[in-house]
DNA sequence: CAGTATCCATCCAGATACTG
DNA sequence: CAGTATCTGGATGGATACTG
């Protein structure tokens, strides 16, 4: 039976790929890998002039979540002022390639997606 | 100055890139997507019971969100009681390959992934 | 069958202020 | 410099009951 055989998908989203897709889903956490896989290392305040409208908070939430996962490494300098560099693992960049492809598609077909959009906000709005 | 040119990233994320993982970060687009991907066509119905774990209103919410960004398409035969179809658009099935990239690396690198958290979290807990 | 409508707990992100 | 601590409004997701 077809439906029974679909069911390993629910399995999948549970365990590994909802896990994994927190990730890519949260606010800022594909814009740091991204930057951070072009410009190779970066300090946190580096980070947060280039994000701009990120808070200091969900900077530092993002990276820790980031750390945590393995995909990226933090690297302190015992200096005053502090020093802290971060840098993609090999994990990290490892997810590259996957996220690359899901930006391109995403900027091959937002003018599609928004024409769709608001063409389904017209219908709604006549009914 | 390299970080003035990383901030084109900061745009791209405003403007389409979040926008569409804005789907891919929620809790059951993904899951909608590659079920359709694979099953073809679904009945409301059907697809509520392969997931299983979803409330009816989240997939009505999901669906209609997909329906309107024309990634899925809707199909209603006027019966009584009613059929409702949903599939997959051709914009919807060429997503199919950037997402099965990246459930595909999710897979390969949970167990990493997993291994990273929980040296992290005892790590914290000897400190 | 395929939804709507309503209420509710929780999470999330941002603003602000403070610190080793 | 690189954070932490606290508070708050709003969005998100779920449970339940009802309907054309």
């Amino acid at each position: 039976m077809i439906k029974e055989n679909l069911k390993k998908y629910v399995v999948l989203e549970d365990c590994p790929v909802r896990n994994v897709l927190d990730r890519v889903g949260d606010k800022w956490s594909i814009l740091v890998i991204t930057i951070l896989g072009e410009a190779g290392t970066l300090r946190f305040n580096e980070l947060n002039a280039i994000i701009g409208t990120i808070s200091q908070k969900m900077l530092t939430v993002t990276l820790k979540t980031l750390e945590a996962d393995g995909l990226i490494s933090r690297k302190i300098y015992p200096q005053v002022p502090p020093r802290v560099e971060y840098t993609l693992t090999p994990l990290g960049e490892s997810l590259l390639p996957a996220m690359s492809l899901l930006v391109d598609w995403a900027l091959e077909n937002m003018p599609a997606i928004k024409a769709s959009r608001e063409k389904y906000s017209n219908q709604k709005e006549l009914v």
